[in-house]
DNA sequence: GTATTTTATCGCAATATTACGATATGAATT
DNA sequence: AATTCATATCGTAATATTGCGATAAAATAC
C-alpha cells in the first residue's frame, strides 16, 4: 500500500489533485513568485533565489514543468524559464470551479 | 533530509503550500466534492461513498478539518460533517489572489 | 583544444504520505 | 450490562517526496 488509488477516482478529481501537489510546495511557490515577480523570462539565478541547493531547485523546475505550469526553453548555456500563460489560466478555472461550486446554504447544523 | 524545508520559506508561501496539500489528494478531493453536492451537513454514509477502507477516510476526513475546510460535530453516534464556509472562502481569496498576481506580458521570450 | 559556467541526471538517505487490519472509543438500543 | 453501530486511533507496510553530493551534459570563453 502507500500508493495513491488514482484508478478510483474521476479524472476530474485526479487532475484537481494533481495541479493542486504541484504547488503544494513552498519551494515551487518560490519560484513561481519570483517569475512573476521579475516580470519576464528568467535565465539562470533561480537558484541564488532560492534556500536550496541547485540539485533540488533543479527537481522542482522540473515538477513545475511537467505539471505544465512553466515552460522553457534553452538559450546558450542557460535556460530560459516563464509562466506558461496558458495553464495557469486553465488551472485557474478549474480550481475556480471547484471553489465556486460550493454556495454555503442558509440552515447549517455545524 | 527529506523533510521540507519550512523556515526558509516566507509564512506566505508555506501558508499556500500547505493549503494546496490539503487538497492535492482524489479521495480528499472526492469528499469535498460529496459535502458539496448533497448539500447538507452529512452525518455517516462518507465512507460508502468512497473506494477506501473506512480507516483511510477517517484519515482523510481528519486532514481536511486539521486544515480547516470542514467541520464536524460529533451527533449521536454519528459524526456530522460539512464545509467550513470561512476558511473554504479564505482559501479562495488565498488562491486567487496567487494566481491574479500573474498577468501576461506581450512580450515573452519562450 | 582546455577551462568555465549553467543546468540536468544519478544515486542515495531521510522523511512524509497513503492505505488498511486490528482495536479502541462512545453513544444509542435492547 | 451486553449488543450494535459509527467513527477514531494504533501499528505497520508500501510507496512517494524532498534534499543533496557527485557527476554528466552542453554551451561559451579563453
Amino acid at each position: 500500500m502507500g500508493a495513491t488509488k488514482t484508478d478510483h477516482f474521476t479524472e476530474r478529481q485526479n487532475q484537481l489533485a494533481t495541479l493542486a501537489k504541484a504547488i503544494a510546495h513552498p519551494a515551487r511557490i518560490a519560484i513561481l513568485d519570483y517569475l512573476i515577480k521579475v516580470d519576464s523570462c528568467i535565465c539562470g539565478d533561480i537558484v541564488n533565489e532560492l534556500p536550496l541547493a541547485q540539485p533540488t531547485v533543479s527537481q522542482h523546475l522540473k515538477e513545475l514543468k511537467n505539471a505544465g505550469l512553466i515552460k522553457g526553453d534553452i538559450e546558450g548555456n542557460a535556460i530560459c524559464y516563464c509562466i506558461d500563460e496558458n495553464t495557469w489560466k486553465q488551472f485557474q478555472d478549474i480550481l475556480n470551479t471547484f471553489f465556486n461550486g460550493y454556495t454555503p446554504k442558509t440552515e447549517s447544523c455545524c
